[in-house]
DNA sequence: TGGTTTATCCTGTTATGACAAGTTCGGAAG
DNA sequence: CTTCCGAACTTGTCATAACAGGATAAACCA
């Protein structure tokens, strides 16, 4: 059988074409025949190589962008990811999360993108002058329909503009910075404390006025050192009953490849 | 401006269509208009309902299915997902993983998947004869492209087969076996130990022979107790330097919503 | 020379259409 | 009455086509 494709694909195979182009180019990208940060063939140059519709080109990318392996600048093309993402942000969140992604429902919910000015306490983080317009994005998380926490992040305003149009619900936000805005990212800084919910948190969270609350607060840096993303991540605190210990440094980073 | 569709959708509106009716869609999902369980109106009813091509109906409900809020069987419809999912399986794992979901590229690859006859150890934690056919899965699990884990799954053949056709890169396991093959899960049982690499896992794991390996045995049982999945984890002993506490049972289930 | 416009290439969105393949159910044949 | 088969409906895959809108560089104008 097989009826094979003149550019390696096999047509009447029982699995679908955009699979195999799928895992023809995550070959190539994970052989190096595709560079990390060097451009791939454009659609349409992919859609004649191979002799498929660009319906089945871009169903193939998608799935390798959402993996991480690839992303695209609209009007300019699809490039291959940098292999190494962020090195030192101290990692804390996965609280509930870490169970979540044993299978349980997660959902992700915006719940508003806003242009405020900013506080004082968010001004003196982000290195800007208070009162000036940055992007307030509000996200919800919720595992099996109940909320478990919500995200306040603070960007600059042009940053926020792109975040908007980015897909914040599926795709993290940090994988935006760094391959669509083409940001790279260095260290963060952290600090926990418990504060009690008032009316709007309490809402957003469905649980009562006055209840404990977890609040961590995250500043990231580019790798320059320049503060970008400052959060406010508030935890229900009956959600924050795992704890998540960090006993050394990442293992990667002492396990170099001669 | 807006140029209202007949169905609530607008047209020259800055927003995709697909985004739209996702949001609309996932909107009627969570107030109940939508049962869980219950099948959605058909794509091409939801075509004409909304007045837009199939291609954006399934761009829309693609998405919700992987955020896991709805599912699909072919030939037969799309469901709304049950909110609670399995309820007793004593979590592990997010080992690496929760640092990844931090934004870490975490790719999953399948190795390969056969079907081999039930060697003793496995058959008896399946509760079948030696010797009788079942499915072998091998996955890998690579962190910023270095292998960090290698999954062996035991299923029966007939799931396996099922298994085969859905989505196992992109989309868990545990959600394949609840929604599509509508099988409902109940607890685990864990085994924890450490032995050393042969040389078909060092090539997995990219390591050398003879080195530390954590291994773990998790059996997966239905929510009628029969045995249902059976998995070996291997994690590369430099990668399992994160350790995942849980203090307490999950926090959802002593809140019940009246 | 310097700024602007335009042509061109890219990805994003959407429509239409077709066939494949799984499921269900009722009617025909035994 | 049972069995089998096909019609009808479902999702899965894929092609062709068109236009929108961002990016870029060459061509053009001041």
């Amino acid at each position: 059988m097989k009826n094979s494709h003149p550019n390696g694909l096999a047509v009447s195979s029982p699995v679908p074409l955009y699979n195999q182009l799928r895992e023809l180019l995550r070959a190539r990208i994970l052989d190096g025949t595709y560079v990390p940060t060097s451009r791939m063939p454009s659609e349409y140059e992919l859609c004649e190589r191979f002799g498929v519709s660009r319906i089945t080109v871009r169903q193939a990318l998608n799935d390798l962008q959402k993996e991480g392996l690839i992303f695209k600048i609209h009007g300019k093309g699809t490039f291959v990811a940098k292999p190494k993402v962020y090195q030192n942000i101290s990692s804390l969140q996965g609280l509930a999360e870490s169970l979540a992604h044993q299978g349980y429902e997660v959902i992700n919910q915006v719940r508003s993108i806003e242009y405020v000015a900013a506080t004082p306490e968010v001004a003196v983080r982000l290195a800007i002058e208070s009162g000036a317009v940055i992007a307030e994005i509000q996200r919800v998380r919720l595992i099996n329909r109940e909320p478990v926490s919500l995200e306040i992040t603070y960007v600059a305003e042009k940053i926020g503009r792109q975040l908007e149009k980015a897909d914040l619900i599926t795709r993290d936000i940090f994988l935006i910075l760094e391959n669509d805005l083409n940001i790279a990212l260095g260290h963060a800084n952290l600090a926990i404390d418990a504060i009690l919910a008032d009316r709007d948190l309490a809402q957003a969270l469905r649980t009562e006025e006055n209840t404990p609350v977890m609040r961590i607060e995250r500043l990231t840096h580019t790798d320059k050192g320049a503060p970008l993303d400052f959060e406010y991540l508030y935890y229900r605190g009956d959600a924050f009953q795992y704890r998540l210990r960090i006993d050394r440094q990442r293992a990667a980073q002492r396990r170099e490849i001669p």
